[in-house]
DNA sequence: ATAAAATTGCAACAAAGTTGCAAAGAATAA
DNA sequence: TTATTCTTTGCAACTTTGTTGCAATTTTAT
């Protein structure tokens, strides 16, 4: 391989680093999953993803270490599941620019981050402190809404 | 009592009929506990507030046939409780005007709707189809702010 | 008051999530 | 590279949460 060719393993690697986690083969493929997949997904669907390799308690405090750190954030759902995405690079622990809104599609019920659409700003009755907003979106997405 | 006085439990056996249900002694208690509280309670709540009249099953089985009904709708959270709350008079089954915000004291816990804050348009990518909008939104509520 | 229909509680189970601890693996320094 | 230290992992055991079938009870309608 030539120098200066990144690989995906690089990648996760200096995500590791910069978040000061050692570098494991656990969450090394954790990351994999996610970035292979490209959709949030819930706890049990890592657990399929890696069930030969990884315990479930593992998987447990891996999704729950990288919440802390900001590499992953949680998204909320009417259902009862939790749903895990990746920050974008601008998130660190404690500190989200997590203001995009997420679609969940009825039909597949794959669960996507719109990171285009921007949560629109609304006013709040007096006296209530904003920290955080959410905004998810059901409905048919692009693929099965045909 | 005079005629035309209406009581909480007059309401509540109207509103159970007007959904086809029978008027039980649990799902009249699981009612009142909501009307009490004003506030979004999780399954673990009502439990705790109906343990000796109720069974767990029971309570489960109420909750969702008061989400199949309408009468209630479910609210998501960032983290993996699911949270309940009564719906306004215009809600039916199948055809919910759940448009509100909720909001989420990170402070005393207690989530409460909004009804007088509708979800902002949002204009969606194309190829997407909307079907339902939730937004949550966490902070400090009036009395924890100060 | 009685029959039919619906709801409840129980028991047994399945799934989801947590905790302590010893073994294995990564990072650090020599 | 190797030894040492610190972190992470897997296991076992457990708690909590949610589900299902069925018999007993309650509600509704006759």
């Amino acid at each position: 391989m030539k120098m200066g060719e990144a690989t995906s393993q690089d990648l996760i690697s200096t995500l590791l680093r910069r978040n000061q986690l050692s570098v494991t083969e656990g969450r090394r493929r954790i990351l994999e999953v996610f970035m292979e997949a490209g959709i949030a997904l819930s706890h049990h669907d890592i657990e399929e993803k890696t069930s030969e390799r990884l315990d479930r308690v593992t998987v447990y405090r891996t999704l729950q270490t990288f919440l802390e750190k900001g590499i992953m954030h949680t998204i909320p759902t009417t259902d009862n599941s939790v749903l895990y995405a990746l920050c974008k690079d601008s998130c660190g622990a404690g500190h989200h620019h997590d203001d995009h809104v997420h679609f969940i599609c009825e039909v597949c019920g794959t669960t996507t981050c719109l990171d285009g659409l921007t949560i629109p700003f609304i006013t709040m009755p007096d006296g209530y402190q904003v920290s955080q907003v959410n905004m998810v979106v059901n409905g048919k997405c692009k693929t099965c809404a045909n």
